[in-house]
DNA sequence: GTGTGACTCTTAGTCCGTA
DNA sequence: GTACGGACTAAGAGTCACA
Protein backbone atom coordinates (compact mmCIF):
# COMPACT_ATOMS: atom_id res chain seq x y z
CA UNK A 1 0.00 0.00 0.00
CA UNK A 2 1.38 3.42 -1.04
CA UNK A 3 2.53 5.27 2.36
CA UNK A 4 1.00 8.19 1.97
CA UNK A 5 -2.33 6.37 2.33
CA UNK A 6 -0.88 4.68 5.53
CA UNK A 7 -0.23 7.32 6.73
CA UNK A 8 -3.22 9.49 5.99
CA UNK A 9 -5.40 6.93 7.60
CA UNK A 10 -3.43 6.56 10.63
CA UNK A 11 -3.33 10.58 10.93
CA UNK A 12 -7.01 10.83 10.59
CA UNK A 13 -7.48 7.57 12.89
CA UNK A 14 -5.19 9.07 15.68
CA UNK A 15 -7.10 12.38 15.17
CA UNK A 16 -10.88 11.62 16.21
CA UNK A 17 -9.58 9.23 18.60
CA UNK A 18 -8.57 11.90 20.47
CA UNK A 19 -11.38 14.11 19.30
CA UNK A 20 -9.47 16.51 17.76
CA UNK A 21 -10.43 18.38 14.46
CA UNK A 22 -8.14 19.11 11.97
CA UNK A 23 -7.96 22.89 13.39
CA UNK A 24 -7.25 21.76 16.44
CA UNK A 25 -4.73 19.38 15.53
CA UNK A 26 -2.99 22.26 13.02
CA UNK A 27 -2.62 24.54 15.52
CA UNK A 28 -0.91 22.24 18.40
CA UNK A 29 1.44 21.20 15.88
CA UNK A 30 2.04 24.57 14.46
CA UNK A 31 1.11 24.07 10.64
CA UNK A 32 -1.44 24.94 8.68
CA UNK A 33 -5.06 23.23 8.71
CA UNK A 34 -5.12 22.87 5.11
CA UNK A 35 -1.72 21.07 4.93
CA UNK A 36 -3.17 18.36 7.86
CA UNK A 37 -5.95 18.02 5.31
CA UNK A 38 -3.35 17.77 2.31
CA UNK A 39 -2.00 14.98 3.99
CA UNK A 40 -5.04 13.29 5.30
CA UNK A 41 -5.83 12.86 1.23
CA UNK A 42 -2.12 11.52 0.74
CA UNK A 43 -1.29 14.49 -1.56
CA UNK A 44 1.59 15.21 -0.16
CA UNK A 45 4.64 13.59 0.96
CA UNK A 46 4.88 14.73 4.10
CA UNK A 47 8.57 15.52 5.90
CA UNK A 48 9.39 13.44 8.50
CA UNK A 49 10.01 16.65 10.94
CA UNK A 50 6.47 17.36 10.31
CA UNK A 51 5.29 13.94 11.01
CA UNK A 52 7.21 14.04 14.18
CA UNK A 53 5.63 17.20 15.41
CA UNK A 54 2.36 15.82 14.32
CA UNK A 55 2.60 12.73 16.42
CA UNK A 56 3.77 14.80 19.37
CA UNK A 57 0.02 16.28 19.38
CA UNK A 58 -1.66 13.61 19.35
CA UNK A 59 0.37 12.03 21.93
CA UNK A 60 1.40 8.90 19.62
CA UNK A 61 4.57 7.84 18.37
CA UNK A 62 5.84 8.86 14.70
CA UNK A 63 5.96 5.46 14.28
CA UNK A 64 2.39 4.87 15.11
CA UNK A 65 1.47 6.96 12.03
CA UNK A 66 2.97 4.50 9.85
CA UNK A 67 1.78 1.24 11.34
CA UNK A 68 0.54 -0.85 8.07
CA UNK A 69 -2.99 -2.37 8.40
CA UNK B 1 15.33 11.93 20.31
CA UNK B 2 15.86 13.94 16.90
CA UNK B 3 13.69 12.06 14.85
CA UNK B 4 16.27 12.80 12.02
CA UNK B 5 18.72 10.98 13.91
CA UNK B 6 16.71 7.61 14.86
CA UNK B 7 15.86 7.49 10.74
CA UNK B 8 19.95 8.31 10.40
CA UNK B 9 21.35 5.56 12.78
CA UNK B 10 18.37 3.13 11.37
CA UNK B 11 19.20 3.58 8.39
CA UNK B 12 22.76 3.49 8.46
CA UNK B 13 22.39 0.46 10.41
CA UNK B 14 19.77 -1.54 7.93
CA UNK B 15 22.42 -0.60 5.03
CA UNK B 16 25.38 -1.98 6.57
CA UNK B 17 23.68 -4.95 7.34
CA UNK B 18 22.89 -6.16 4.16
CA UNK B 19 26.38 -4.77 2.83
CA UNK B 20 25.80 -1.88 0.48
CA UNK B 21 27.83 1.49 0.30
CA UNK B 22 25.81 4.93 0.23
CA UNK B 23 26.50 4.41 -3.25
CA UNK B 24 24.66 1.57 -3.82
CA UNK B 25 21.57 2.22 -2.25
CA UNK B 26 21.10 5.24 -3.06
CA UNK B 27 21.32 3.71 -7.23
CA UNK B 28 18.24 0.94 -5.99
CA UNK B 29 16.61 3.84 -4.25
CA UNK B 30 16.75 5.94 -6.74
CA UNK B 31 18.04 8.86 -4.72
CA UNK B 32 21.32 11.12 -5.01
CA UNK B 33 24.37 9.76 -3.30
CA UNK B 34 24.99 13.19 -1.55
CA UNK B 35 21.06 13.18 -0.41
CA UNK B 36 21.67 9.47 1.36
CA UNK B 37 24.58 11.23 2.83
CA UNK B 38 22.66 13.91 4.23
CA UNK B 39 19.87 11.54 5.68
CA UNK B 40 22.81 9.38 7.16
CA UNK B 41 23.96 12.64 8.58
CA UNK B 42 20.65 14.38 10.37
CA UNK B 43 21.10 17.19 7.58
CA UNK B 44 17.78 16.60 6.50
CA UNK B 45 14.07 16.28 6.92
CA UNK B 46 13.90 13.15 4.86
CA UNK B 47 9.84 13.02 2.69
CA UNK B 48 7.94 9.83 3.89
CA UNK B 49 7.67 8.71 -0.08
CA UNK B 50 11.91 8.85 -0.04
CA UNK B 51 12.06 7.09 3.26
CA UNK B 52 9.25 4.58 1.90
CA UNK B 53 11.58 3.91 -1.01
CA UNK B 54 15.08 3.17 1.03
CA UNK B 55 13.49 0.93 3.42
CA UNK B 56 12.45 -1.17 -0.16
CA UNK B 57 15.77 -0.82 -1.51
CA UNK B 58 16.77 -2.19 2.10
CA UNK B 59 14.30 -5.07 2.03
CA UNK B 60 13.19 -3.49 5.24
CA UNK B 61 10.43 -1.66 6.51
CA UNK B 62 9.38 1.75 6.27
CA UNK B 63 8.66 1.71 9.94
CA UNK B 64 11.85 -0.20 10.94
CA UNK B 65 14.08 3.53 9.95
CA UNK B 66 11.25 5.06 12.58
CA UNK B 67 12.38 2.35 15.96
CA UNK B 68 13.41 4.40 18.45
CA UNK B 69 16.50 3.13 20.90
C1' DG C 1 -15.30 21.27 9.61
C1' DT C 2 -13.04 19.87 5.39
C1' DG C 3 -11.01 19.93 0.51
C1' DT C 4 -8.92 22.48 -3.06
C1' DG C 5 -6.83 26.19 -6.06
C1' DA C 6 -3.46 29.67 -6.54
C1' DC C 7 0.14 31.74 -4.79
C1' DT C 8 4.72 32.42 -2.26
C1' DC C 9 8.84 30.84 0.27
C1' DT C 10 11.71 27.30 1.94
C1' DT C 11 13.75 23.02 1.64
C1' DA C 12 14.06 18.47 -0.38
C1' DG C 13 16.60 16.30 -3.80
C1' DT C 14 20.02 16.46 -8.08
C1' DC C 15 24.40 17.01 -10.18
C1' DC C 16 28.69 18.58 -10.35
C1' DG C 17 33.25 18.58 -7.95
C1' DT C 18 36.68 18.28 -4.08
C1' DA C 19 38.91 16.63 0.16
C1' DG D 1 33.79 4.99 0.45
C1' DT D 2 32.05 9.16 2.73
C1' DA D 3 31.17 14.27 3.88
C1' DC D 4 30.59 18.64 2.22
C1' DG D 5 30.12 22.66 -0.93
C1' DG D 6 27.92 25.37 -4.67
C1' DA D 7 24.44 25.80 -8.11
C1' DC D 8 20.63 24.24 -9.76
C1' DT D 9 15.26 22.11 -10.11
C1' DA D 10 11.32 19.82 -7.91
C1' DA D 11 8.49 19.61 -4.23
C1' DG D 12 7.42 20.42 0.70
C1' DA D 13 5.43 23.74 3.57
C1' DG D 14 2.94 28.36 4.64
C1' DT D 15 -0.95 31.60 3.82
C1' DC D 16 -5.48 32.88 2.14
C1' DA D 17 -9.76 32.53 -0.21
C1' DC D 18 -13.75 29.92 -1.55
C1' DA D 19 -17.05 26.15 -2.09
Amino acid sequence: MDIRKVVARNLRRARRSVGFSQEVLAERAKVDRSYVSRIETAKVSVGIDTLANLARALGVRPIDLLEEP
